[in-house]
DNA sequence: TAGCACC
DNA sequence: GGTGCTAAGTCAACG
DNA sequence: CGTTGA
């Protein structure tokens, strides 16, 4: 008798709530044969680093219920018929009168339930909930287009974290799993969305403007060829950009990790993946625990960007 | 990344 | 045609 | 139409 869905199922406990797992023998890395019990293992394992971070963060998913070689899709309305103890965050839409409910994350039932649904990516919004339009990040996304090298983000986020320096802000840097670095500065939740970015862009235009024949801030792809791009656009209202600790739909199902700086000479952008990431957590700790707790002061920067009007 | 309004 | 902005499951079957 | 599963 052939197997159904039902047969298949199996239903844990899960932090406060049961969860109902299905097809957990799916390969969804077939160039690794890693399946989604080892996706959810593996979220489900590094549940206490990652929750802080998602805590009260709009999120939009990108799920891949066929594994990495299907289409994924994106989600940010969460779906009819989800446990009821998955919270939600209703924003109202740009574009049409109504309410999307974003999904939060806020424990590990919600975590292992999302992975169950084929959620790989877990891109999170830069503001909570309860401050929506205030993030409490900004964040410099270090991206090598066609024709550069990871050779080349390095000296980029180097140059990244020699202005912070200079800007006396603490800057906290992750491989971001796919290609590049992620550098976050901590905020106080009282910039605008507009301001983050504005500053975000000063940034990258000292670098740009100190290395252009590596560095590139157009915004169409085909003007990036051989040099670094920062994606300063990236800081925006409901943008997002993947989560720290969240797992990239790609072969070898990378994760994106916290580096030290001085890491970043021994480490390439894919180093630790869903098998391996969690030896490196016990053994560090979660190196952007200070992303949650610093809270920085950048008027001075800001101040400069208006006055100083760059192109 | 795709669709759409707007220039 | 280029640019800026926004959203982001779908479908079939069942009762 | 609400629910469920692929
Ligand atoms: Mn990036
Ligand atoms: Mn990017």
């Amino acid at each position: 008798m052939k197997k159904t869905a039902t047969e298949e199922a199996v239903v844990v406990r899960v932090g406060d709530h049961e969860v109902r797992l299905t097809h957990l023998d799916k390969v969804y890395w077939p160039e690794d044969g890693y399946t989604k019990r080892d996706l959810i293992e593996y979220y489900h394992s590094v549940s206490q680093y990652l929750l802080p971070h998602l805590k009260d963060r709009p999120l939009s998913l990108v799920r891949f219920p066929g594994g990495v070689s299907s289409d994924g899709f994106y989600q940010k309305d969460a779906p009819q018929g989800m446990p009821e103890w998955v919270r939600i965050a209703p924003v109202m839409s740009k574009e049409k009168e109504d309410y999307i409910n974003f999904i939060l994350c806020d424990t590990v039932s919600t975590l292992v339930w999302m992975a169950n649904g084929g959620a790989i990516e877990i891109n999170p919004w830069l503001s909570r909930y309860t401050n929506l339009d205030y993030p409490d990040f900004a964040v410099f996304d270090i991206d090598p287009s066609e024709g550069s090298t990871w050779e080349d983000v390095k000296i980029v986020v180097k140059m990244v974290k020699s202005l912070l320096d200079q800007w006396n802000l603490l800057g906290f840097p992750k491989v971001s799993g796919a290609t590049g670095v992620h550098v976050y500065v901590p905020v106080e939740p009282r910039y605008t969305y507009k301001e983050i970015q504005a500053f975000v862009k000063y940034g990258a235009q000292f670098i740009r403007d100190a290395y252009p024949e590596k560095v590139t801030l157009e915004r169409k792809v085909k003007d990036r060829f051989g040099k670094v791009y920062i994606d300063f656009p990236q800081n925006a209202r409901g943008q997002t950009i993947g989560s720290v600790y969240g797992v990239r739909a790609t072969r070898g199902a990378p994760v994106s990790m916290p580096i030290h700086w001085d890491e970043l000479d021994t480490v390439t952008p894919q180093a630790w993946n869903i098998t391996t990431a969690l030896s490196r957590l016990e053994r560090t700790g979660d190196l952007f625990l200070p992303v949650i707790s610093t809270k920085q002061n950048i008027d001075p920067v800001l101040k400069a960007a208006l006055a100083g009007q760059h192109n």
